[in-house]
DNA sequence: TAACTCACTTGACCTATGATAAGAAATGAA
DNA sequence: TTCATTTCTTATCATAGGTCAAGTGAGTTA
């Protein structure tokens, strides 16, 4: 399956569109490739795009005053990426997004992208769906940091998303659930 | 300014909207108000509407196994609140919506809003801006709760949200912040 | 006035996880 | 096949915050 039908097959997942909005969406879209450890922000730039991921994995990670490193994203192929809250106020960004593998990605900007939701209003429909979702998650996952032990969070992701850790450092992934790897470590040796 | 036109004049900040669109908004809402203390969703039914809060404080909470309240959201006039989650799939919830003190909201169901979309497509941005910086803010939320100490996460909802520390019990302050009521008191007594 | 409740505080102790530092295993380069 | 780098593990110790249990103080009810 080709790059572009891939997003369209997703974004028909919950609305349905045409084949002219459907040529409209694609060729609102650049493909863009880069190749691991390839940055594709840095913090002090805006972050001009919104990323669906076609091939590979990135993450997006921050890194505090005593220079930790701090995973906030992972995401695999047909994952969206960005920094949205620099996408959206078009103001300079802390993030780092990072090809974790080589990828491929279909990029829009900001200003593209409204004026894409003019010419097919389904799309805002779209995003609307998806950042609801998004919402829902993220409030689980915040719920889970919060109230749930580390080994809870382990076993949870283990279940929803054991594809990453074929593919994903357990730095990153550790990082991500909001403990050390040594942490990691030790809750791996008592569950083998 | 009456109830209606709060929520109108906050739709306004994000998207303009005509006279003829404001009428058809708030003709879908329905305005209700409950006593402090009164349930509007309890675990198990489905959540079927989303309120927007016009007077008075509302707070979101489960019951984890051993009994314990979680709080998930505190939200006072001007916001939003419902389980999202459930108001979308239509599935049960896990939530309890509690009035913190005698309140009054606009709420609008699942369908009535689905159809209002298409009636004012303006609408639909608005609630998919709604959602982005919910998410925004809920990431924002996540990291800090990973990242910085009890007492920064204090601090930081001193700075941002004082209000609610003149309205609100401390219990459930603490359980916002994910912390015990003890905790929240010795870091209290610290500051002063 | 006393008795009760609600909201909060205090103290003693405990535990999960962090910090640091060192080592082992895997990967990759020469 | 050796050396170097990256990734992961292990051990020791430190600490933020949890748990449990008792206490204070303001407001309400009787």
């Amino acid at each position: 399956m080709p790059h572009n039908h891939k997003l369209i097959y997703y974004i028909n997942k919950w609305v349905s569109i045409t084949s002219d909005e459907e040529a409209k969406i694609i060729s609102a879209f650049e493909l863009k490739s880069a190749a691991k450890k390839e940055l594709m922000l840095e913090p002090g730039e805006v972050c001009e795009y919104i990323y669906f991921i076609t091939k590979g994995a990135m993450r997006s990670y921050f890194v505090d005053d005593k220079g930790n490193e701090h995973i906030f994203q992972i995401r695999l192929e047909n994952g969206w990426i960005s920094d949205l809250e620099s996408f959206f106020t078009q103001r300079k960004s802390n993030y780092y997004l990072e090809a974790l593998e080589d990828v491929e990605v279909l990029r829009i900007s900001s200003s593209r992208l409204e004026a894409l939701y003019e010419e097919v209003p389904k799309l805002e429909r779209y995003f609307r769906i998806l950042f609801q979702k998004a919402y829902i998650n993220s409030l689980e996952r915040l719920n889970a940091t919060m109230w749930d032990s580390a080994i809870e969070r382990y076993n949870d992701l283990v279940k929803e998303q054991s594809d990453i850790f074929q593919r994903v450092p357990l730095v990153y992934i550790a990082s991500y659930l909001g403990i050390t790897p040594e942490s990691l470590s030790r809750i791996r040796k008592k569950k083998s």
